[in-house]
DNA sequence: CTTGACTCTGGAGCTGCCTCAAGGGTTTAT
DNA sequence: ATAAACCCTTGAGGCAGCTCCAGAGTCAAG
């Protein structure tokens, strides 16, 4: 059976970070403050890996430990509220991050083919202009923000 | 009409970005080296913003500056192959990172309606324990990577 | 009861990406 | 020809997010 409680170096090796950076989050409060054996070593519960990881897969969409905190805060009232606005602003930002993305994948995409055409067409000379130049820039999408 | 030669200034404006950024940017070579007027003034063509503005929105999803500047390489032959090489990966990256965005768009729209169900629920109290503790944690996925 | 793996604290150090400052030239408008 | 606004270089500084270190204590296995 699982076990319900954890020292550091399984919580690190589990949520796949590094010993010092559980520590880290620690003193930031993105975990609360461990429970200690008699010894001092840190003791946390399952769902501190979880919150681990959560913070992993914000940091990599681009959020910083300080807005993460700030989601993962836990009061009650308007700290509730805060909280709601906060969610609901941050799927607004995935919401448009994903319109990047796509847009920029299209960017990606259309050099790669670009690139294979030259190829195909000229052999291996002067090729690949990603955003080099002006000439072979296609028609397209510029600007929104 | 458009000028055709910028200076560093009106770069960094039209491409949101600081002077000193641009300047950087240069130094780091993801701009060619700019030409200059006889006061040592930088002149930049519109291709330079375009690449400015590549830059950030390659940055904001996540790629670092030594990965753009793989990614703006143009030379010939294999640094041709390898820039393909890094395009089909760029493009196979910014695939895993839609899904994982949309997985956690879902995680913070649930929090979100169980924070807002708490709300209608129970009024203020004890509400938003957004990855706070197992209680009211959903059932549902876990884990991919 | 020793050994090896693990943990503790506090603080320094590192990488990436700028930003700022000093001390000066250039341009342009008036 | 002077002032305001811009630009130059070099080099230091700053912030985020760790990472590493020393010097010491703890724990599990044998």
């Amino acid at each position: 059976m699982e076990p319900r409680e954890f020292r550091i170096g399984e919580v690190a090796t589990r949520a796949g970070v590094s010993v010092d950076a559980v520590r880290y989050y620690e003193r930031l409060k993105l975990l609360p403050r461990a429970r200690r054996t008699s010894g001092n070593f840190r003791l946390f519960g399952p769902e501190s890996i979880e919150r681990v990881q959560f913070i992993k897969q914000a940091q990599e969409l681009g959020f910083t430990l300080d807005e993460i905190k700030g989601l993962l805060a836990t009061g009650g009232a308007e700290e509730c509220q805060r909280v709601r606005d906060l969610l609901s602003k941050k799927i607004d930002d995935l919401d448009s991050k994903m319109k990047v993305i796509k847009d920029f994948r299209r960017t990606l995409a259309r050099h790669l083919s670009a690139c294979e055409h030259e190829l195909e067409a000229h052999g291996d000379s002067a090729c690949c202009p990603v955003v080099a130049g002006d000439k072979n820039r296609p028609p397209q999408s510029r600007g929104e923000k």
